[in-house]
DNA sequence: CACGAAGCGGAATCACCATTCCGTTTAGAC
DNA sequence: GTCTAAACGGAATGGTGATTCCGCTTCGTG
């Protein structure tokens, strides 16, 4: 041990092609999951990338490590697209904004944002549901949607709209954009007020903690 | 081959334990299911039946043959959900009672119906088809949906509603029903005609056959 | 009750993946 | 140009799960 105990740690910097395999990675697996599903495997993802498995573990040391990269990427997405809804966009259509520009990042990616609202990071899906709250609350200050209209509500929405490009992505890729523009009147005011309750904000922010799997495992 | 050629088929009755055993697989089959998803092991339907796997291959050649059975069973729930809203529900309300029964089916078996849209009986599926379309087109002429609204249009409904039971059901069970609620009211007369066009029944009917994956495989 | 066909259980097989290991190749500091 | 740490590729390993095989057991007929 010449060099003693001065480094334990990586290194900073890689080399510069070593850089540019990590990318190449990110970029293949992010098409092979939108391709293919979260299952793809490690082997595919090396293919597509041209490098070879080792190197996939070189920059991740897990499958599970480069699909967080992936989702985590997705999560950004989804907020910018909240921040554009709140930001650019007038108060009483922001709740539409809101609803359709995030339908419209899950259409980009069907795959690879099914676990986002389980797996991604806690602190930015925190703030989408800021942004998606204060949102929701000007657009009820503007008289724009309905009095009983909730965030949950806006959040099942999305999931509903997620569900439905699931199904039909590959077929008919703008299929949910109608079902998205029903929803939005649906959340317009002069409805009947709903029977149902909405499900709870504890519920809400559970389902990103044990997602549906109450029983799995 | 002293019997001849006469019995090339197979028996035409099953052994009384064989048969009682049969009903286990499938009950378990479901169970599972239901508890874990479609990807549950045959090891453990098979000790959950309380048999051994042998068994399980002796009735059903393949695990995919033995889900089939399950889907094919979901189908005639959710057909027979369809039949209700029509013959059971005044022409006005029968579209709601026809989304939302439809929905309780899924509700019942959260994962058994995640892949029914695509892998269900075509046979039972034309069933389900016929009988909305029927009873859409009766809403219609009493008034009591839009006017734009169509077959197409229900059936995303049902499949957004599927999605948002696959991401709430272990954790909120119900907020599926508020949903739902939404979007009758959305198929009410008087709102705003839609800007996007419905997909086609080609597209729909194609859903069933290549499901989402454009490029899969 | 004896017997043979129909059934049964579960070990063995096969295929597919994630992950590990290690000999070989290269970037880039000197 | 040399040299070494950093990177690489891909074969080998280990585990999981579907499917097959076969000796043993049970139903139910004569």
């Amino acid at each position: 041990m010449p060099k003693g105990d001065l480094l334990t740690e990586a290194p900073r910097t890689l080399r510069r092609d070593a850089l540019a395999n990590r990318r190449k990675i990110i970029d293949a697996a992010r098409a092979a999951v939108d391709a293919h599903g979260l299952d793809v495997s490690m082997d595919a993802i090396a293919q597509m990338a041209g490098v070879g498995i080792g190197t996939l573990y070189r920059n991740f040391s897990t499958k599970q490590e480069l699909l967080d990269v992936i989702v985590a990427d997705a999560a950004l997405a989804v907020r910018d697209a909240a921040l554009a809804a709140r930001d650019l966009v007038a108060p009483p259509d922001a709740v539409a904004a809101f609803v359709l520009g995030i339908g419209a990042v899950h259409a980009a990616h069907p795959r690879s944002l099914k676990e986002l609202w389980r797996h991604a990071d806690p602190v930015i899906l925190d703030e989408v549901q800021v942004i998606g709250r204060s949102v929701l609350d000007r657009a009820h200050r503007a008289g724009a949607v309905r009095d009983d209209l909730v965030y949950e509500d806006i959040l099942v929405a999305v999931w509903s709209i997620r569900g439905v490009i699931e199904t039909t992505h590959g077929v008919a890729p703008n299929a949910w954009r109608r079902h998205g523009e029903l929803l939005v009147q649906a959340m317009a005011p002069r409805n009947a007020p709903l029977t149902n309750a909405p499900m709870s904000s504890a519920e809400a922010a559970e389902v990103r903690s044990r997602g549906s799997r109450a029983d799995d495992r």
